[in-house]
Order: C-alpha cells, then structure tokens, then sequence
DNA sequence: TGTACATCAGTGAACGCGCGTTCACTGATGTAC
DNA sequence: TGTACATCAGTGAACGCGCGTTCACTGATGTAC
C-alpha cells in the first residue's frame, strides 16, 4: 500500500527512531548532534525537540542505552563463564564492548557524557554491581566495597587504555592474544605485599 | 622603556607562548581550539600556522607537555613515599593530577587525543613505566608486564571514574576520604584467588 | 660601515562549514456534542 | 453518524556562532658584498 510508501506525517514512534538513528551514527564512528540525528531519523532539524528538551537530553538518553546494553553484554559472560573466572570473563566482555563501540563507550562515560540529573552516574554503579555481582556471592568474604571499586577501575582502565589506543604501540591486539585476561589474571592473584 | 609596552612584531618565542596559552584555556577548563589559543596568545589566528602545522600538531605538543607533568608528579611522589607505598602514593598523585586538570588530561588520554604518530602512545607508556619503576626495582619476582599494565590499568581506570564524576553519587570526595588509597591497596594485596 | 635583498614571522579579511536553537507555520489526530 | 475545534507532531526558513583554514599581504630581521 501508499502507507508504506509516503513516510506518515505522525511519526509512529520518532522518540525510540531516534535514539537509533544516534545508535546507528555512533556504531559508524560519527558523533551524533541534533542534525545529523534528526537527519537519519528522515526529519527535520526541529523534530527531535518534540521528544528531547535538548541536544544534551537526547545524548542522555543514548547514553542510558549504552549502559544497558553493557550490562546486558556482562551479564551474558558472567552467565556462560566458568566457576572462578566471572571476573575474567566479564572484564574480557567490558573491553570488547568499548571496542566494538568506541564512540558510544565515549559517551557513555566521556566528557561529553551529560551531568549527574539524567541518572548516569547510577546506570554506571548498576555496572559496578553487574561486574562483582556473582564475586560477591561466591566469596563474599573477600568482597569489600574497595575491591569491587579496584575491580571495576582495573577493567574500566584496562578498556579506555585499549580504545584510546594506548597500548596499540607495544600491542596492537590485546583481546586476541589474551592480555586482558592475563593482566586481569596478574592482578587478582597477587599474594599478600605487607 | 617602550619595547615593554608595545608588543613586538616579532613575538621571540611564540611557540612555547602558544602551548602556555593553550595550558592556561585548559586549566580554565575551556577547549583550546586554534584560535582561542592564537587569541590567547595576542596574536592572529594565523600565527600558530608558522609553528604547528595544523590544530592537531598543536594540540599533540600540549598533550605530550600534560604527560610530561603526570610522569613528575609521579616521580615526585613515589620519591616522597615511605618503602611498600609506592604505588599507593603514585596512584593518589596520579588521581590528583587529573582532577587538578580533568580538560588536560582528557586531551592526553580522550579521545580527541592525536593519532599516534605524534608520539603520544610511547609518552603514556613512559606513565607506566615511571608508575611502576620502583616495583620492579624493590620486588622484581612479582613485577610482570602483566602485572604492569594491571597496575596502571588500576589506577588509570580510577583516574577515570573519578575525574568523570562517575563515584560523584555515592561518594563526593575520594581523594579526600581515602577511598583512593583504600581501592588501591585492597587490589594489590588480595591473596590468590585460584 | 652601508646598502640590497632574501627570508622569516607575523597580519587581517574572507571562505564555507555544521552546529543548536528561534520562530511562525501547517497537516494530522482525536474528542465533545 | 457528523461536525467543530482543540491539541498534537511535525515542517522549513532563518539566526548567530565559533571554528579551521585559504589567501595575499607587510613589517622586521639578518646576511653578503
């Protein structure tokens, strides 16, 4: 039919098109401004502003779906990982999801990453919780809330380190040949300093 | 005499005048573009183009000068330290830094940073290594490349969530309640997991 | 010591760009009677 | 069931902004003879 041809004046749903039109653009590397999203979205410039009070509104709202999708990507490599090796396996997953995502891992928890009333910072410690969720279970003992603060820095690090480029010099591949899990391995296992 | 009050056509050391400026936008926490610096600086926008090739070549040269003064805080801290805090004492020092200049040390380590011919990457591998020089020195059986780039991950990580605000909800002032140092230390002296 | 001239280090106007946001508008939808 | 009208969700032109960079230039410096 017609409908399918001529795009409907009422958008249908132009709050969630939205969000991945900016999903589309920062999985292409591009940074999404208002234009450019509304532009992929087949709208005008002024659209968006039906949805998203502002430029820093709707980034808030992507952001959000980053947080969630990382958690969701933790959550599965904790659910498939071996006894012991969750924190492993999940530190690989973090890293791999800032790699496979750069520009979002950027917004996500980058200068650009809108201030504290849009509920980030909160959707950041759910990752913290995600990541030492099941270390928590399984050995409580040793799970202090510096730990799992150490825990999530350490991952946290080792994935801006490696999608900044940091470490592209001296290794130009460090999920595939294992560095993450060693240096994650390296850190866990230290026996006692004092 | 009048060479003080009249700027001089030929300005002696615009170079080194330009990267001032642009460290002087940064701790103000403004985004030194080309010509906020040159209009810093009390110059054309085109005068910057007789040193530095293009804004990129300008903005590499403050990022390598903002690395520089990270490896001598650290120097200056892991000297102060008692022996066995090292690390701990870097990693406050390090967490200091870039709270002391959040614009400055995103350019060094964000993603803005330029591409790695400009010798960035082997600058921030220097970071490591100034970080972990005198565990190598005091305890070489346990100082590994994997247990290197943990540590800096470590604290490079906490750097990162600190200066992003991202422990802003739960917790206002690491630095200045200890949570830092407590991190740090419950990372390094865990006992073996497997 | 004086002069001609090449080179160096800056000026200043102008370009085209994409941006966020404003404004007044119009077409589509839904609801009360 | 039909109609009037309020409301909703979009349009499209225009604004002012700062940006990086281009171009042709000019004033200052230094050097060879």
């Amino acid at each position: 039919m017609s409908e399918l041809e001529k795009p409907a004046y009422h958008h249908g749903d132009l709050r969630a098109a939205l969000l991945d039109a900016a999903l589309a653009l920062l999985a292409e590397g591009q940074e999404p401004s208002l234009r450019a999203v509304a532009r992929r979205a087949g709208v005008s410039p002024m659209a968006p502003y039906r949805h998203y009070a502002d430029r820093e509104a709707l980034l808030a709202a992507v952001a959000v779906r980053g947080i969630e999708g990382l958690k969701s990507t933790l959550e599965a490599a904790d659910a498939d990982a071996a006894p012991g090796q969750a924190v492993v396996a999940q530190a690989v997953a973090y890293v791999r999801y800032a790699c496979d995502h750069p520009v979002l891992f950027r917004l996500m928890f980058g200068p650009s990453r809108p201030s504290a009333e849009h509920g980030i910072c909160s959707a950041a410690q759910e990752v913290k919780d995600v990541l030492l969720g099941r270390l928590a279970h399984e050995a409580p003992q040793r799970f202090t809330p510096d730990y799992a603060l150490g825990c999530w820095a350490l991952i946290h690090g080792l994935a801006q380190l490696v999608v900044e480029g940091l470490l592209a010099e001296t290794d130009p591949d460090p999920l595939g040949n294992g560095l993450i899990e060693r240096a994650v391995q390296a850190m866990l296992t230290r026996t006692a300093e004092a």
